[in-house]
DNA sequence: TAGATTGTTAATCGATTAACAATC
DNA sequence: TAGATTGTTAATCGATTAACAATC
């Protein structure tokens, strides 16, 4: 096992190894070789075993990995284990939609409140975590440290929630509002979902097939 | 202007640019340098033209880039004046919370049509556009050729969707439900956001930094 | 003209792949 | 034991960075 940093590349690749063993837990695979893992996967047997290697020996000459123990220590180190809190920002059509299908708990994480600022939802439970007034926020995080705070609020409040929010002692920011935040705070680590770059990077893609197609 | 292969990660890196400039034009700025652009995303001056380099020159010796015309140029890159036909498929409050905030007019996609099971919707406009019976999809998308379709539908029928809907020619599938496709259809371009691919390595940091300050 | 900055070629760095001894 | 497959070291490949001539 090496000690070095792990490269970014690596840390993406470790949330697809998880849905991969869950598969195969699901399908009763109790065990697998970084071959056959690897064609499933569409990577390299080197690469998963190196892969695998930044962090630990998982697996057993001649023999491969057990497919459980491999999914435990996945799930290790990603800290899944550790149960971090979450609360949500913004209980428009988004945040919806995350407290009642995203399932934080399957994946680890324990969401105990939202925040909205519309009196119609403010007091209401969903999916049975309570929806405070966003007047409260600050406050109700000082007294209730917080590990990850999901912001899907509107755009155009998204840049000072999150001061706010980083002011509060929150350590994550998972940034849902397509703005780049750039909030110089070194402690707080922001993880964004950008729709709109998924999207343009699909329609990337079919433009240059439609323009290979044109020019035959 | 070379024309190899372009790296997926300079396609990648193409609408953080467009965002990027899009700021610039916002806020009044016309003509930046390689340098000063890279001071502002993080990015190497180098590494910034030779992104562009891969697509033309775009840029003037002495002088730098104007930012309307280098947005204009990423943006036809991207395809965004091809106006891809979208549909949604999938009207919960996922799907919802995209038809009503993710503005694909502004990203160059023009929405058309979105399915749904649920009879309380069926028959409804969101957001201008028209809300059809899931039943109807697959005769639907034959009459009425689509290149993109937003798979906002619960997992567990997923697949079977995807299948449907990649056999009536869609080009390419926006993929929300967190599972890996797998379709083995080469012409048909998925392109996938897994919330929890992020969430998790969101918590790999966290976790990272909490084992850090333990070891203390 | 002098200064600035591009586009591109060359050098470096890092990530992936291949090879193989160790061993289950 | 023989065969399989790991973990790791070495080789290769690709992406990023640096350097610089061209030129606005």
């Amino acid at each position: 096992m090496k000690r070095e940093r792990i490269s970014n590349n690596v840390i993406r690749r470790l949330p697809m190894y998880l849905r991969k063993l869950d598969d195969l837990i699901y399908h009763g695979v109790d065990r697998i070789s970084s071959g056959e893992l690897g064609k499933q996967m569409g990577l390299t047997p080197s690469q998963i075993r190196q892969d695998f290697s930044c962090f630990g020996e998982f697996g057993q000459q001649g023999y491969g990995y057990r497919v459980t123990e491999l999914r435990e220590q996945v799930a290790r180190i990603l800290g899944m284990h550790k149960g971090f809190t979450v609360a949500i920002v913004g209980v428009g059509n988004l945040g919806h939609a995350l407290m009642q299908n995203f399932g934080f708990e399957e994946q680890g994480f324990n969401l105990v409140a939202a925040f909205d600022l519309s009196p119609d939802i403010v007091g209401n439970m969903i999916s049975g975590v309570p929806v405070y007034d966003s007047s409260t926020l600050s406050d109700w995080l000082k007294n209730n440290p917080i590990d990850i705070v999901v912001l899907t609020v509107p755009r155009n409040i998204a840049r000072s929630m999150a001061e706010t929010i980083a002011d509060c002692g929150v350590k994550g920011i998972w940034n849902f509002t397509n703005i780049e935040l750039e909030l110089d705070r070194p402690d707080v680590r922001v993880e964004n979902i950008h729709f709109s770059d998924s999207l343009l990077t699909l329609g990337y893609f079919l433009a240059e097939q439609d323009n290979m197609e044109k020019r035959k």
